[in-house]
DNA sequence: TAGATTGTTAATCGATTAACAATC
DNA sequence: TAGATTGTTAATCGATTAACAATC
């Protein structure tokens, strides 16, 4: 049992992660109610607007410090501000974008970026036929630049928006360029040295989600795959021969399947 | 406390909410093992291909009962299937994507759509200038024809790619048409009615639990926003002058709040 | 039979929640 | 002071993990 607390499980500072992946909610929230003009917010409304209770946020909130008023509630101003500085937005972001097709392009243009201190430092791609075109008003660059383009401007985050297959190529040569956080869009398991932070983003994953509480709903439960009773399956003497026997049992199983089951190559939104 | 299930914190058929969100990466890993006629695969070698651990896996097979063989391992082509199965993919699921903009034109190009039952109904959008341009091969629709839509196709899952300004009026109009399973692309916390799904992808948030870590990794921790000791703040009579009194301490970090604090109107991915 | 690997148990850990004392 | 609301406690719940008996 790992007791070092490492990569994402790390509870720096001892916010755990549950808070620290709500603290964006809720600075979303009062950054609304800043621009309105609102002084404070009771725990209830603020939770009610990032949609959490308000037990949860009180909680949350309390692993930052006693930032409330009792009796008042918390100064909208004052927390943005804590949180902002809390999750490292106080300070400037330089990030990357390699695999510019069109969920690259998305991302390029994508206006919360600068608004959180996330600057695009770079778009880079492999392929020629892309790279000189711009996107966003900036130039796509080739992806030979990627090493002196994070030294250079200190680029810590790397997002990658390429194809499946080239995504653990992408990673290894950000990693060992310096890069330490990765967003990853692609549909791939990456591997990192330890340090190296990974978080995906895969609507693949987010639909079947879906598909699965939807299915539900519909009262249709699919039916068991297992008989109800273990049948008298034949004997076989070894490994390979009680594989072979699942496999028959599987037999008519495995035609519906190979229907989905292709394709798993293909980029979550290919480059 | 509440006992009975609802939405997402749904148990449905005792598979914990943990475990349904890894199916597909087995699925993937798989899926990807069956196309290179892989026959079977211990729960040690698939767990590394899907990236967790291999007691979880175990554990997260156990809810769907007893797929394996002792000694041998999992039969992948009969894994494929009830996994698929579980997941509600071995049906079709009509989807239809609102809002066609960047992100919605990569969503509607990604492949991965149609290789899991996931195929496009329609895309739609409220601006004239897109209505009957193609994306995909597909024409884009007005919003009008929404209802109608959802209603012929049989739609239950709706994609949400609009301004965050538009999110809600079009989850409205998705859930009274009979969508009851949103994806939402938007920056905006949705209200929904009972036995409607939502699930959300913010590209803000992730960049931001990454600017968190990442922050902590150059050792820079923020320094403390409240005083070590209690300021001798001024008495104030009443919750208003209290609130004030906060105001003014956080007076110095509402500017800098103010540089980041802006523009959260904006799309994840604007359309 | 011997080796391999599953399926399950039980301990532990982390997250959620209601309730309420503290206090503005 | 009276009302409001925070910050914290403690109970509960769900998820993770190591270990190992069951069994192929």
């Amino acid at each position: 049992m790992r007791r070092t607390p490492v990569g994402r499980q790390t509870r720096a500072r001892g916010i755990p992660e549950a808070t620290v992946a709500r603290l964006p909610l809720y600075l979303r929230a009062l950054t609304a109610l800043s621009e309105r003009s609102v002084p404070t917010v009771s725990s209830e409304e603020l939770a009610a607007a990032a949609g959490v209770n308000s037990a949860k946020l009180r909680k949350d909130f309390s692993y930052l410090g006693s930032y409330g008023t009792r009796g008042v509630g918390y100064d909208v101003e004052y927390l943005v501000y804590q949180i902002s500085r809390e999750l490292g937005l106080t300070q400037d972001w330089p990030v990357v974008i390699v695999g510019i097709g069109n969920l690259g392009h998305a991302l390029a243009n994508y206006g919360g970026f600068a608004s959180r201190g996330f600057r695009v430092a770079a778009l880079l791609d492999a392929d020629p036929s892309v790279v000189g075109s711009t996107a966003a008003g900036l130039p796509v660059r080739h992806m030979d630049e990627l090493e002196s383009i994070v030294d250079s401007q200190q680029v810590s985050i790397g997002v990658i928006t390429t194809p499946p297959g080239a995504a653990q190529q992408v990673c290894d040569r950000l990693v060992e360029a310096g890069v330490t956080s990765i967003l990853n869009f692609a549909p791939t398991v990456l591997t990192v040295p330890d340090g190296v932070d990974v978080r995906k983003v895969d609507l693949s994953i987010e639909l079947q989600i879906l598909a699965f509480h939807e299915q539900r709903k519909s009262g249709e439960e699919p039916e068991e795959g297992r008989p109800a009773e273990e049948p008298a399956r034949e004997r076989a003497p070894g490994p390979v021969r009680a594989a072979a026997a699942k496999l028959r049992r599987a037999a008519g199983a495995a035609k519906d399947a190979k229907e989905l089951g292709e394709n798993d190559r293909q980029a979550v939104l290919p480059a």
